[in-house]
DNA sequence: ACACGTGTTATGCG
DNA sequence: TCGCATAACACGTG
């Protein structure tokens, strides 16, 4: 399973990189945690006294709503997962902002197995691993009690929790999943036509809209538009048939890419984003500027 | 000390 | 009102 399973590759890659912001299969990762250790436990306690995490939320808003209950199904469309809960509870929406993971830990009382699965850790340190995602990074500095942002105790002894030191992540009942376009990896080829081929906008601004299409990040974008030889500064509406087909086609190759070897920061181009840095394709010079708000790179002779 | 990173949300402009 | 651009936010990191 990804998210647990200790790969070879994400164990490089997470030598190059310090922290990885979580984009469509970094979520989908967590999503396959939770829906794997989390379902059916019951909600026996609730820490949701984070008002910021848990805006526009009142503390014991959650609590009252979830103890008691369990998780039945968890869901994701881009880069928003939610929870159903029983009873005819509300959703349980999870979003993981810029720098958060979920941990889920075994029960205590005897009742399961002794696994630790931590959702975003894309390699870990192996199974037992009680470290939020990166070990290594977080030793050097002790795990402050204030950045797990939520908690969702269990009364098998067991926890959910969202780990976020920035606390962009935010949790919230019955999230408005429907102001999201569709999802990045289902989106079909027509669909993908009309809502990225169309406006004036740069063609990266397009691709990192959730409500265009939802679960692609400044790193993803990078990757797909350099994987299509597209300008992330080229007018979305200017775009040819052909050229949204494949650059669809790409997307899904990148996002597949990134599910299987542990992150989007396992991409072709993504290690080359930096000064100096060369394209692996031609060897041109890589280029940065801001498109989207976004510090953007992308190759000097390729995407012009 | 200070700029940087980045998803989301709010605000502003034509 | 719409489409797009920009600022603000949170705060740890280099």
């Amino acid at each position: 399973m990804v998210g647990v399973t200790v790969h070879r590759d994400a164990r490089r890659a997470r030598r190059c990189y310090v922290l990885g912001v979580p984009e469509l299969p970094e979520v989908e990762s967590a999503r396959l945690v939770v829906e794997g250790h989390a379902l059916d436990r019951t909600i026996a306690d609730v820490d949701d006294r984070d008002t910021y995490a848990c805006r526009p939320h009142a503390p014991g808003d959650l609590a009252s709503a979830l103890v008691g209950r369990r998780l039945t199904a968890a869901h994701r469309r881009g880069k928003t997962m939610w929870c159903d809960t029983s009873g005819e509870g509300p959703a349980l929406g999870l979003h993981l902002g810029m720098s958060g993971r979920l941990v889920v830990t075994p029960p205590t009382d005897g009742s399961g197995g002794g696994e630790v699965a931590v959702g975003g850790d894309y390699g870990g340190d192996g199974a037992g691993s009680w470290a939020p995602w990166n070990e290594r990074v977080v030793s050097r500095s002790p795990v402050k009690e204030e950045w797990y942002r939520f908690t969702l105790t269990f009364a098998d002894g067991g926890q959910l929790r969202l780990f976020d030191k920035r606390r962009l992540g935010r949790v919230r009942l019955d999230p408005d999943v429907e102001a999201l376009g569709p999802d990045a990896g289902e989106i079909g080829r027509e669909e993908f036509r009309e809502r990225i081929g169309r406006g004036t906008a740069p063609l990266k601004a397009r691709l990192l809209d959730q409500s265009a299409i939802a679960g692609i990040g400044n790193l993803l974008a990078d990757e797909v538009l350099w994987r299509s030889r597209l300008s992330p500064r080229h007018p979305a509406g200017e775009l040819g048939t052909e050229q949204l087909d494949d650059l669809r086609r790409e997307l899904r190759a990148a996002i597949r890419h990134a599910i299987r070897h542990g992150g989007v920061h396992t991409g072709e181009v993504v290690p080359h984003r930096h000064a100096g840095g060369h394209c692996p394709r031609c060897g041109a010079e890589m280029v940065r500027g801001t498109v989207g708000g976004r510090t953007t790179w992308w190759c000097g002779a390729e995407q012009a």
